[in-house]
DNA sequence: TTTTGTGAAGAACTTCACAGCG
DNA sequence: CGCTGTGAAGTTCTTCACAAAA
């Protein structure tokens, strides 16, 4: 995603590719499961394969953090589930504020997920007098003047906009302002901050049109297909247009009223 | 994301690359606010700012689809919608299927951004045979039994996936077996589909660890920082760690219970 | 022998910088 | 003269393929 991250002579931190990174978070997941399958190694090939990647770019990615595996064996399953924790700062406690709890705000603020790795939510804001008080998942939901305080007294870093377009660029100055430096974008604006803060989007329609746009694509490979080869009853799992990749290519997608 | 597209003699579609794939959206998004305040063109310097990119990646991109701007003026906006939006697909109908229609399932439902753009909501499903006919935003829901008659019924190739996770690869399955060929996935899953499947994902609990991680790493060059300038008061808004990119670097996030 | 860790090759994407069209 | 379109250079990411550790 962002980060200028140029020079410096680093303190000792190798400067992970941001592509790795971002599979960092795959990788846990399928460990995850794994420990809790009780399974002690894993081999490159078989984490791959549960992460849906290639090996070769897994072992890539694992030689950033460290020789943490074992030649003829593999990796060691709690220990790497370890490592990638504190790689990724998830051994410590991440308050995150949600602003906007329209259906999706209720639908974040809901998120199992949630809790499991270092994130709590801090706090619940809405615009909306009327649900000030309100719980929502068990949390009570906050008016937008109080955005502030909550902020600094809680010592929230990370913020998450679920509120509809408009006002998306509004909060996001406040938050910035109240000293959030991480941001969880769900609505369809491009927003504009500082050096020093970094903005990732999630966006359905973008996501929707890219896919869009490959649906469009395998039609009409289809009907070329069919006078190349007739009625020659290809199996039609063999196709030349694959897809397995299911993430890093483009960009995030954005969720919201356009 | 996805696409094994090799070889075949490309029947004079120029190959767009996936990464540009995955900005036109944003592109569309930026011209389709021009034209609604009637400007009749733009420069790609003003139009990559909109969009939050590099003007000479834009250019890039635009290339690839064809020369339609003009030198020493720059593009009609209401012309590159029209090409945009014919090369995404979107001047066709796209019935969409949601899945799981718990909280994350109606705020996509909700969402109003889906019909926009050629999408269309032709189902909502779910496998509780108690919300089976309660409407969820004017659509009333049905359940997962009627599945394969729905897809088939109404032509729809993508589907939109937000069960839990535990139910996802089942209901991927379904779906390809009915014949959709390209899927959302919200649920924090790594499904596996045939070739020529398409699947991108959404995962929140993904796009909050890279964050985590890079806000970890911040706060670690604030401190190295504090040694070096002491309390040489840099305007915080300056620091070298950047990050205004906004997507298109690592994976996408995914939602629901981890 | 199995499987990691990694140089090196390759592919994809970005950015530069400028020729050339309008 | 302004701004597009694009070769060429630069950067990042992926994949190969194999030496070497266990």
């Amino acid at each position: 995603m962002a980060t200028g991250r140029t020079h410096r002579p680093a303190t000792r931190s190798r400067g992970i590719p941001e592509a790795t990174v971002a599979r960092l978070p795959l990788y846990l997941r399928a460990l995850t499961a794994l420990s809790e399958r009780s399974v002690p190694t894993v081999s490159s090939e078989e984490l791959a394969a549960a992460a849906g990647v290639n090996s070769a770019k897994l072992r890539k990615d694992f030689s950033y953090l460290g020789s943490y595996g074992t030649r003829g064996v593999g990796y060691d399953v709690e220990y790497l589930v370890y490592q990638i924790s504190r790689e990724l700062g998830l051994t410590q406690d991440w308050p995150v504020v949600i602003v906007g709890i329209g259906n999706l705000g209720a639908a974040l603020a809901n998120y199992g997920g949630f809790a499991s790795r270092g994130f709590r939510v801090a706090a619940l804001i809405d615009a909306d007098p009327a649900m000030a008080g309100k719980p929502v998942a068990g949390i009570p939901v906050q008016h937008t003047d109080e955005l502030e305080s909550i902020i600094r007294d809680n010592g929230v870093s990370i913020g998450v906009i679920a509120t509809p377009a408009g006002a998306a660029q509004q909060v996001c100055d406040r938050l910035v302002a109240a000293g959030v430096t991480s941001i969880l974008n769900f609505a369809p604006t491009v927003l504009s901050v500082p050096d020093g803060v970094d903005v990732r989007k999630v966006d359905l329609s973008i996501e929707l049109q890219i896919l869009a746009f490959h649906e469009q694509r395998k039609a009409g490979e289809e009907a070329a297909a069919e006078v190349t080869a007739q009625a020659a009853a290809v199996p039609a799992t063999t196709r030349e247009e694959s897809a397995t990749d299911q993430g890093p290519d483009g960009d995030v997608p954005a969720v919201m009223p356009a």
